[in-house]
Parts: structure tokens; C-alpha cells; sequence
DNA sequence: CAGTGGTCTAGACCACCGG
DNA sequence: CGGTGGTCTAGACCACTGT
């Protein structure tokens, strides 16, 4: 019995109805290449206009979890496509999608006048004031990982602790709930790097190793720059995911 | 004068007025964090009800070229976010986005059993049959960037020759112009290596030098694996880009 | 308050696919 | 041919923003 579209809930209905369609393909009631209900059947199955039903799969289609054929119908995604990676994640939200649990080990915080590099990343005119560092060794499964060095934006009244910071873990989290500043999109850049002997020692490898080099501008939900992280990462334990389209 | 939308055009019209939108704003006319005028506004200057309005917004925001503010209007966005990377791209049309003129040395071509691991990411049977192995050295500007391994599963009557490859220079191209197989997803991952010998001598570099290695498994418009690609970059001269969201 | 985007309806015609 | 998804219309009401 297929679950049913509340109208009066505070979720619209096409949401709804994407949960419906994704909790079926999670439980495995839908199967791989196999068709889902036309648009004209989930209609009436569900007794919303057709546009909400495309409305809905989109959605899906977008995350991944549905396939479109004109004339044919619409598809369930096999499995691998299914994981929606190459999405903006924290540290912290990485390592648990490998199933790692995240730790980490505070190396610096406090205010700081931005490298120039830095300084334009978070389009801050010359001479303007200073940012929030942080700087952490981030573990998993508490063997080091990498060492994130974050450089953050805020209005003067706002500011994150280093209590905050050893409670939460995650800064992402502190943002959102302090400040109610949600990540919404980032530029990403990786290369290959080698060890100073400063990273070696932290991050328990020899000086000269090759490392993975993360570099990320993250936006706001008001499409303004807040962060820039840097992130160097065990060459030998980390690996980045993306899934592209086209 | 803005230009308008003919509704015989064998492009949809939510799709021609993107395109329009998309050139103001590469024009300058439209500037960043400008409002574009109204949903009803665009409405009875181009004749087209809302509905088709909001499909071409839609696809502009989802492309990075605008941004919306519920209650307040929609918005061009900052340059930085227009350049709609982290799209699956061949080798040479990444090359082109960079400005640097695409090149290639052809190692080997023909018919190979693919090694375990490789087989698994294509999906294939144990014991199945050949696939076309693919060896490149390809150029940026004439320079060595990388070394690309290609395993390309075909149906039996379709096969691409070293003399497709020296003149297109793109199998993507090749692929599509050939046999109407286009590709539209893709699952990558990438991390750090080292130079072997033989890698070394082919990028001119010493042994032993970081390298930046993708691995691709590539879907094809009917959601069938048709490629499994290794790119080892030369760490010293190339950088990936990515564009998150969430 | 008026104006914006966000959601939704009940239709319509088209292009494509399979039998 | 009938059924599928793809596009499109002309409305409607809601939630949010600014003044």
C-alpha cells in the first residue's frame, strides 16, 4: 500500500512525494530498470496534477535515483548511481558517508590578518580586517587525515569559540545553528603536493610524501563568500569521490 | 532590443529563452547580483506563459547563472560561479576550457581481456570477451599533461581504428558521431601516486614524482557502463576543478 | 500593502516508442 | 495504434519581502 500525500502538511506535495518514491527504491519496492508508474498512474494514485508528479521526479532524476526515456517511461537508477556524491559536505559529513568516525585535534584558533591569496578568495578588499582561523588535524577513525587549515567570515558581533569548536566537531553544524549561515555552493580545486616536514610530523608520515591538496571557496545561502578551507590529505588514505553529469 | 522567441523554432521555448538570458548576461547587460526583471514581467515581454518562464529560470539557476530570493526576485550570479564546472567533460574539450590547445602521442590500440579490476568496473561477466584497450599520451599545448588508459566496451560490428583516433583526436566525439553513444554520467575518484619508471620516461618527469590519478567509470545515455578511463596527470601541471552544491 | 518567487491545478498538443 | 514522457497555457492561492 503506497503511502499518501497530506495536503495540509508543511512539506509541499511534490516533496512529499519524492520521499514516497525514494523511501520505495531505499526499501527496494522498486527495483533497478524497472519502470515506476507512469505520470498519468501516479495521478490518480496519488491525486495530485501531473505537473507536481513531474515536479517530483525531477527531483529524483536530479539526485540520481530515477532515469527518464522519452516514450518508454521512467526508471529506477541502478545502485552505484544512486549515492549522490560530489556534493558540498563538511569534514565531519565525509567521513561518516565512508563510515569513518570524524575526530579531530585542534592546532590553532583566533583572529588573523588573511595571507593576500586567501584575502581575495574571500573577496575582501586590502587592508580590510581580520578573520577567524582554524586550524585542526582532522582524524578518522582516529588516525590523522588531513590538516584543514579554515579561514572564516563573519559579521563583528558574531564569533565561534574553541569550546564551540571541541564540542561540535563540525563548523559547518556551529554556522548553521549559531548563525543560521548555511553552505550552499563552493569552488573546489585538488592537487598533488609534498610533505614539509612540518605536515610529515603531524600527519605521522615522511617529510617529502605526496599529498592531496584540496582548496575550497564556500558560498552562503546569500551567494556571498564565508570560508576559505585548505585541506591537505594523507595521499596514502584518502581518496575524493565525484560523481559528474553532462 | 531584447531578442524574442519563435515558437517554430525546433528548440523548445523555455530552451531559447535561456539561451537569451544566458547571452545578456554574458554581454554585460545583465550585471552580477542584478535582478533580471519579474516572472511576470518576462511573461508578457516574451509571450510565453509562466510556466515556461520558470523552466528557463530553472535551468539557469541549476547551470549557476542565477540565483533566487524568495519574495525579493531572481539574480544574476558573480562570475566566479558562472563557469559551470565539475561537468563531464573528454580530455579535450577540458583541455579547450583551460585555453590550451589539446594534443596526444598514441601508445597502443587494439583488442585486450581487461584485468580483474578493470572488468568490474565495467560491469562485465567473468570470462567475458575483449574490450578496446586505448594507451594515450596526451598533450596540453604540446606539452605532456598525462598518461590515458581507455578500455571502451562496443557491440561487435561497432570499432573505432587508430586512424579515427589520429584524426578526431576525441573518442568522445568519435563515439557519438559514430554510433550516437553519448555520455552522461560518470563516477570518479581521485588521489595521489607516485611515478613508475616507465610513467616517468613518457611524462619527462623524474621517478618517483607525485601524480594525480582519475579513474572514470562512464555511463552512457541508456544508463549502460561503456567506459573505464585511468588519466595519470603530471602533479606539477595540472589542477582539478570541481563546483559543489548542495 | 503590493510585488516577488513557490506551489498547484486541469487541461492541451507534441514527439517518441512499442506492438 | 495507444501509451509514454516533453512542452505549454492560463489561470489560482500561498509565503515571503520590502515600504
Amino acid at each position: 500500500m503506497p503511502e499518501l500525500i497530506d495536503p495540509n502538511d508543511y512539506l509541499p506535495r511534490y516533496y512529499q512525494l519524492a520521499n514516497i518514491l525514494r523511501e520505495q527504491i531505499a526499501n527496494g519496492k522498486l527495483e533497478a530498470h524497472q519502470p515506476i508508474p507512469s505520470e498519468r498512474q501516479l495521478e490518480t494514485i496519488y491525486s495530485v496534477s501531473r505537473t507536481t508528479i513531474r515536479q517530483a521526479i525531477d527531483l529524483l532524476v536530479r539526485q540520481g535515483f530515477l532515469y527518464r526515456e522519452h516514450g518508454r517511461g521512467t526508471f529506477v537508477s541502478p545502485q552505484k548511481l544512486q549515492k549522490g556524491i560530489s556534493e558540498l559536505t563538511s569534514f565531519t559529513e565525509d567521513m561518516k558517508q565512508r563510515g569513518l568516525t570524524p575526530g579531530q585535534k585542534i592546532l590553532e584558533i583566533g583572529y588573523v590578518q588573511p595571507p593576500d591569496k586567501v584575502r581575495q578568495h574571500l573577496e575582501l578588499p586590502v587592508g580590510s580586517g581580520k578573520v577567524l582561523l582554524i586550524e585542526r588535524i582532522r582524524l578518522g577513525d582516529g588516525v590523522p587525515m588531513g590538516i584543514q587549515t579554515s579561514y572564516i567570515c563573519l559579521a563583528d558581533e558574531q564569533t565561534i569559540t574553541r569550546e564551540d569548536v571541541e564540542e561540535q566537531g563540525s563548523i559547518y553544524k556551529i554556522l548553521q545553528e549559531k548563525f543560521h549561515l548555511i553552505p550552499t555552493e563552493a569552488d573546489e580545486t585538488l592537487e598533488v603536493t609534498l610533505a614539509t616536514p612540518r605536515e610529515a610530523a603531524l600527519l605521522q608520515i615522511e617529510p617529502g610524501s605526496p599529498l592531496l591538496l584540496s582548496e575550497r571557496t564556500t558560498y552562503s545561502q546569500f551567494r556571498r563568500v564565508f570560508e576559505f578551507v585548505k585541506i591537505l590529505y594523507r595521499g596514502d588514505r584518502y581518496r575524493y569521490i565525484a560523481k559528474l553529469t553532462r
